[in-house]
DNA sequence: CTGAAAGCGCTAACAC
DNA sequence: GTGTTAGCGCTTTCAG
């Protein structure tokens, strides 16, 4: 089929391009019966306007940029599931972009996102990228940045206060006289990491404690879990807080494999959820993150901005909420 | 800060545009010292290609469109991330779309497709939308599906061949003597789960058998547990196999809510592989699909194709590998 | 080797 | 109401 434009629509129809352009537009201000034969041109032809062409001229793409670390979390998943659903809603495109280490510097996303003129971009990231974001901002893009906290005239941010959460778990156990915790990290979500740990030293601090147990585990779920069978061997906690659910997982797995008994002489907390935590075995504890609501009031609050609508909160905290379950008492 | 267009970087380095479109092309019929003038002129102004006018004139985005049933899968975020890996090293732009029900009919979907003149699209789906992928081809779109064997003049295929693999696990079973073999269905994948059925049905039928076994379980993990554990109540099988992770973990948590010994007294397969198989106790045997290299393969795929390469191989199969785990003996 | 100019498909004043 | 025309930012003949 031959590439159908407005000029074909506009001979067919027998009007000027302006009227088929007004038509599609749907402008109030065509007279009926043309209106009809447009729309019978547009139908016997075939034609649908070109997005790239009508970007190019109103200097609007109606899509907009998603950085997300890696696709494959569940709650990355989520998150994405959220924002695409929204931006359905309003009609926006989504560029997704991955940031995959050893084969996409983020540098480069940045420049492809530049070069493809979106609407605005929504970040979802672990490290805080500010030069990135700054070379964004010197664009003119509005951003969007989930889970961090943070806001500037055109930034703006959804998160969830994992400090806070960190600090309130962390006290309730001192408080119980459990203060032997520790918190597993590995490398890839270091800035999430950080503001746990910092929840924690609070907690810790305000009790005239410090706070210093840091289980340090590979990236694979395979090598952390052979890392904490041999950890449990000779280690104990009272609590320990994971942030993904493989982490949370791997370290059940490794416990099981010592025979320290959870919850009773371990207790074990995934931050973030995710399906999975409720249909393992023993189910995990964790925080009840709203990852679909992070994607969707992202998006929600993008098109707040690309309305330049006057709106006070530049920055959304989420609620979170803790659900006990099978490795906590 | 202003929008920097071609022509304030030609101003810049009083050439014409038409020089300055050369050396961001890397056209070699540009003067050393010109186009050190021009690269100058493009750093000091900060110059990135506008890629909408660029696409506009080349009547080529550079973007593919990628269509997911839901990005929350373990597996759909891996194809997801194997093709966005393959797809960065071509420098191609994925547009990500999720035919999720209630919010979006697969038909919109196609026409924002269509308008956004993406130069290719993979679909993964479960279900062949044939009029959906006429509606492309007539647009001349170059289409590769997921999952689905089929080719056409424009349409490739990456799949795995779903059908043998059980074919060949049933009839492993049979030959045991374990003839009461179920499979469990929901309304989400329903093409893949045909072919399923398909793979059952003949292994049986090889043996004057008839198989007519099926679990018909609720859409989520938590309506199907509760659905299984009443099921198993009654009923015992030798062998269930569900297609993704949460329906086997529903199974076998079901049954061990009845005292059912898994594998001792009931065996279970999941189709799907997802890195929570071997994370979950019991681990679960499954067989291990290369969901990263369907999307990185379908990727490859399509770079040849818009290279209009000739290649022969239109249908590519992916071959599987049945990975025993806990849940099988 | 470089510049002028047409064109990619559409929108939006500005006329009529 | 509808048509004319000038862009939007870039590529690409075609001259020079």
């Amino acid at each position: 089929m031959k590439r159908v434009t407005i000029y074909d629509v506009a001979k067919e129809a027998k009007v000027s391009l302006a009227t088929v352009s007004r038509v599609i537009n749907g402008l109030e201000i065509v007279r009926e019966d043309t209106r009809l034969r447009v729309n019978e041109a547009i139908d016997k032809l075939g034609y649908k306007p070109n997005a790239i062409a009508q970007g190019l001229a109103l200097q609007k793409t109606t899509t907009i940029a998603l950085v997300v670390p890696e696709a494959s979390f569940s709650y990355t998943g989520q998150i994405i599931n959220g924002l695409l659903d929204v931006a359905k809603i309003y009609k926006y495109n989504i560029m997704l972009h991955t940031v995959s280490e050893g084969i996409v510097e983020i540098g480069e996303i940045i420049d492809t996102i530049i070069k493809s003129r979106v609407d605005g971009v929504v970040i979802y990231n672990d490290k805080l990228i500010y030069d990135e974001l700054k070379a964004l901002t010197n664009y003119q893009f509005p951003i969007v940045l989930i889970g961090n906290k943070m806001s500037t005239n055109n930034i703006c941010s959804v998160y969830v206060d994992l400090e806070k959460a960190v600090y309130e778990l962390v006290s309730e156990y001192l408080d119980k006289g459990k203060g032997d915790i520790a918190i597993v990290q590995d490398r890839k979500n270091k800035y999430m990491i950080e503001q746990l740990i910092k929840g924690a030293t609070t907690a810790y601090e305000r009790r005239g404690l410090v706070f210093e147990q840091y289980i340090e585990i590979p990236q694979e779920y395979r090598s952390s879990y052979q890392y904490l069978k041999e950890y449990f061997k000779t280690r104990r906690h009272d609590l320990v807080i994971a942030y993904r659910d493989s982490q949370a997982l791997a370290v059940a797995n490794a416990a099981a494999e010592n025979d320290i008994k959870v919850p009773e002489e371990l207790e074990i907390v995934c931050i973030i959820d995710s399906k999975y935590n409720s249909m393992v075995r023993p189910q995990l504890s964790s925080f009840t993150f709203p990852s679909y609501d992070l994607g969707a009031v992202s998006m929600r609050v993008m098109t707040k901005m690309l309305k330049q609508d006057n709106f006070d909160d530049r920055e959304i905290e989420l609620s979170y909420l803790f659900t006990p379950r099978q490795t906590t008492k």
